[in-house]
Formats: C-alpha cells, sequence, structure tokens
RNA sequence: GGACGGUUACCCAAGUGGACAAAGGGGACUGACUGUAAAUCAGUUGGCACAGGCCUUCGUUGGUUCGAAUCCAACACCGUCCA
C-alpha cells in the first residue's frame, strides 16, 4: 500500500463528530507516516485499557481491531493498561463502592487481559506497558506545571462535565486529573497515535495534545471510533451495566448473546465489531434494508462471523447449530450438565439444590407459570418425585439431567 | 465552619403513624405470540409454609406508641449552597 492508501485504510470507520477535525487528523497522520517511512521507523500507536475488571469485552475489541490495523502496515502496538489509574478508582461509579485494586490484583488482571488481547493483537509487534512506571514518579509540582495547562472553562465545555454540572451532580477534583494523566501517557510512550472511542476525545485531542506540546514534543494523532452499544441496543457496552459480550465465553454463549441485540442494532455491530470489509458491510445492511434478508438470517450471519472471529470458524458453525435447535426447534443442548440429589429427590429441592432457581418460593411461582418441564412435559407438582436420568427444564435454556 | 436536603427492595424512585412485603418505572424471569433470546402483549419479581399464617427488610443504634419506612434522639455516610 501507498501511502495515501494506508491514509483511507486507516481512516476507515474514524468518527469525530466534526468533519474539520477529521481533515486536520487525517493530514496529520498523513505527514507522520511519510516522516515515518522517511526515518525508516514504525509509528507508535497506543490505546489504554482500565483493568478494574478482568474481563475484556466485544467492546474493547473496537480499538483493538484498529491496532490491529495499523500492526498490518508494520507499526509497533502498544497496549497500555492502566494500572496506577485503576489503583486510585473510578469517581463516576462512587455509589458501587468498587474496591481499589491492590498493585497485585491490579498486575494479575492486567496479564489475563493481555492473553484475551491477543487473539486480535500480533503479539510480536504489540508492547504490553503499565502506566503505574511513569505515573508513581511523578512530583506535585509536575502535577502543578501539566494542571496550568487546563483552565476549568475547558473540562466544563466537556459534554459530560457540563451535564453533571447542570443537573447539579457531583464533579470530583480528582476526575479532572484523568485526562492530565492519559496526556502524560501519551507523552511518557511517545505516542504518534492514539486510539480510542468517542467518550474518549476530549481526553485525546484536547488534553493530551496540549501536555505534548506543552512538554515540546509533537502531539498524538487521534483516533476516533464509535462506540459499541451493548447487547440493549443503545447504551454502552460495559460488564457493570450488564449488556457486555464478554470474550471469556463459550462459542454458543457469544452467538446467543449477539442474537439477543435488537435489530436496530445490527449496522453497528457489523462496522464494528466484524473482520467484514466496507463493500461487504455495506451490502449486508442495504440487503436487510430492502428486505432481500431476513432480518433474523442477517442476525444469524452477523452471530456467526462474530464469533468465528474469537473462535474460529468450525466453533462458530456449531454455535450456529446448537442455537437453532435449542431456540428454534426447542431441541435439548449437546452438554447438559448433572445434578445427584442431595436428598429426596423431589422436585422442589432439586430445582433450589441444583442452583437452578435461587428459592424454593421462586420455584413454586415458576412451577406455577408452566416454567418447569421434565422430560419436556411441564408439570404443576412441586413435590414431583424426579427419577434418575430424567431431565429438568426451567425456561427455554436451563436444564439439568438427575442422575442417581 | 454555617444553612439546607438526602439514605427505601437488583437499580431509579413514591410513600411522612395502622389498609405496607411497601406505588410507579427500569432490569430480570415465566408464558403467549413471532422472525430469534428482537418487537408486542400478559403474568411474576424478600424468605419459609403454601388455606388462611409466620419471619426478615425501608442507613445504624436506641426511644415514643397498642402499633413506625413514617414521630423523637444520637451516630454514620452522601449531596447542594454560602463562606
Amino acid at each position: 500500500m501507498n501511502i495515501n492508501q494506508q491514509v483511507t485504510y486507516l481512516m476507515r470507520g474514524v468518527e469525530y463528530g466534526d468533519p474539520a477535525m477529521y481533515e486536520v487528523m487525517k493530514n496529520e497522520l498523513r505527514e507522520r507516516l511519510i516522516e515515518a517511512d522517511r526515518k525508516g521507523r514504525p509509528l507508535r500507536v497506543y490505546c489504554g485499557y482500565d483493568p478494574r475488571t478482568s474481563d475484556l469485552h466485544i467492546g474493547h475489541t473496537v480499538t483493538m481491531r484498529k491496532l490491529r490495523q495499523f500492526q498490518e502496515l508494520g507499526h509497533q502496538a502498544i497496549f497500555l493498561i492502566g494500572t496506577y489509574t485503576a489503583l486510585i478508582g473510578d469517581p463516576s461509579d462512587k455509589d458501587k463502592l468498587r474496591p481499589q485494586l491492590t498493585p497485585e490484583e491490579a498486575k494479575q488482571n492486567a496479564e489475563t487481559y493481555a492473553e484475551q488481547a491477543f487473539r486480535i493483537l500480533d503479539k510480536e509487534k504489540t508492547e504490553i506497558r503499565y502506566n503505574a512506571e511513569w505515573l508513581t514518579g511523578l512530583t506535585f509540582k509536575d502535577l502543578i506545571q501539566l494542571a496550568s495547562n487546563f483552565t476549568l472553562q475547558q473540562f466544563l465545555s466537556r459534554e459530560n462535565f457540563r451535564k453533571r454540572w447542570e443537573s447539579e451532580e457531583a464533579i470530583y477534583f480528582h476526575e479532572l486529573f484523568y485526562a492530565i494523566m492519559q496526556g502524560y501517557d501519551a507523552y511518557a510512550l511517545e505516542a504518534d497515535v492514539q486510539v480510542g472511542g468517542s467518550d474518549q476525545v476530549f481526553n485525546i485531542v484536547n488534553a493530551a495534545r496540549k501536555i505534548m506540546t506543552f512538554l515540546e514534543v509533537k502531539p498524538n494523532i487521534g483516533i476516533i471510533l464509535p462506540i459499541l452499544p451493548g447487547t440493549d441496543g443503545t447504551l454502552k457496552m460495559s460488564k457493570s451495566l450488564g449488556n457486555h459480550i464478554p470474550l471469556n465465553t463459550t462459542p454458543e454463549d457469544m452467538f446467543g448473546k449477539v442474537m439477543s441485540v435488537p435489530d436496530f442494532a445490527m449496522p453497528s455491530y457489523s462496522r464494528l465489531v466484524t473482520r467484514w470489509s466496507v463493500e461487504k458491510i455495506e451490502a449486508f445492511e442495504s440487503a436487510i434494508k430492502t428486505g432481500d434478508l431476513h432480518p433474523r438470517d442477517a442476525k444469524m450471519e452477523l452471530a456467526e462471523e462474530i464469533t468465528a472471529a474469537f473462535f474460529g470458524e468450525t466453533q462458530a458453525q456449531h454455535a450456529r447449530t446448537e442455537f437453532i435447535n435449542l431456540f428454534q426447534k426447542g431441541e435439548l443442548p449437546d452438554r447438559i450438565a448433572e445434578f445427584k440429589p442431595l436428598g429426596e429427590p423431589f422436585l422442589l429441592e432439586i430445582l433450589v439444590d441444583s442452583g437452578l432457581v435461587s428459592s424454593k418460593s421462586q420455584a413454586r411461582r415458576l412451577i406455577e407459570q408452566h416454567g418447569v418441564k421434565i422430560d419436556g412435559n411441564s408439570v404443576d407438582d412441586p413435590y414431583l418425585y424426579v427419577h434418575p436420568n430424567t431431565i429438568v427444564q426451567v425456561g427455554k435454556r436451563h436444564f439439568i439431567r438427575v442422575i442417581e
């Protein structure tokens, strides 16, 4: 690829919400590519991830895929893990009382992270870094100097702060440090490019570029990608909202979770988490619009592609078959957990003891609602004696096999 | 430091002495239907017993009362404003 083709490839899917900024970033990227080429060095491209939870989900992979594209063109990706910021704790979730991580815990989560990340990234061209490396050493004086580049008004013009300000919600002082720290990260990493979601525009474009200029290095170029909505189709995918699709799961689960995404969110998913080409994505979307492609089949295709990206084609096809069997035909899954009754094998006891339901009252309710089946037949007696080697089913998708 | 307001079930939020296991919404679960776990509609959503019944829960601890989520006191935590 020549430089212009590279620029087109790398700017694909990037959105700033501002055409002028797009042009600026695009031009800067071109210049930086030319400069790097002349010097015979790769660009340093980084994206930061918060290790406060140990699970990555497919929302994280949107930026990882972009890093991967840079790698394909021979550039150096930096997978930054925010161990230092994690130690402080995220103020936006203050009511959650998130435990602050010890350095050991953060480190451990970080390692799991990296492992998951290599399903997408090229390990050979990835540098894993922790921002505690350099942030720990900053002095108060350093912070004063860095902070003096910003005014409160700049922060207040940022949408999320502005909203909270107007609705009189608390804005903590140290929340302002986040942008500064992130900007310093870019400086410490000598980053040419920083990749992030659209909620990071301020941190990447305003804060990081300002700090880098102040510290007399070339400001990083921001590559901003849209945010992937969660399984509800609307809100940002996140574990704490419970609308995430984790990477550490089974192919069947991943397939099913993609299938549960509302129809209207399909374009976001096809654009952000498939490996499809732009042409393929456009064809996919227009086929749905014209009615040539049934929404159900479209979503299946989407689910299979996404699953295949993480588990391979074979596993993805199997997940699809299982999904059809289980939900469309109402058949049993391949693998059913076995359960040995603890005492007398009464239905009620088995439902609770096996963990299929959480209390006897709930079990009774489900039975009343005809939500409990034994070998496919719904039952209405909570004290039914369950014989060994029968299948107990709750709802559509929870099964156990009772054994002796 | 001062003034005022808040703390209710998984989450948001109503309730200001009895009819409160506690409105409403969200989420979740079940069912019907369908195109799928989408959409829509209906039901359920503290526990135990399941015929009433009993127990636990409205920030914590005490108190007033026949009776408290509701009144009083102290404490804890949180927020807004004024300094």
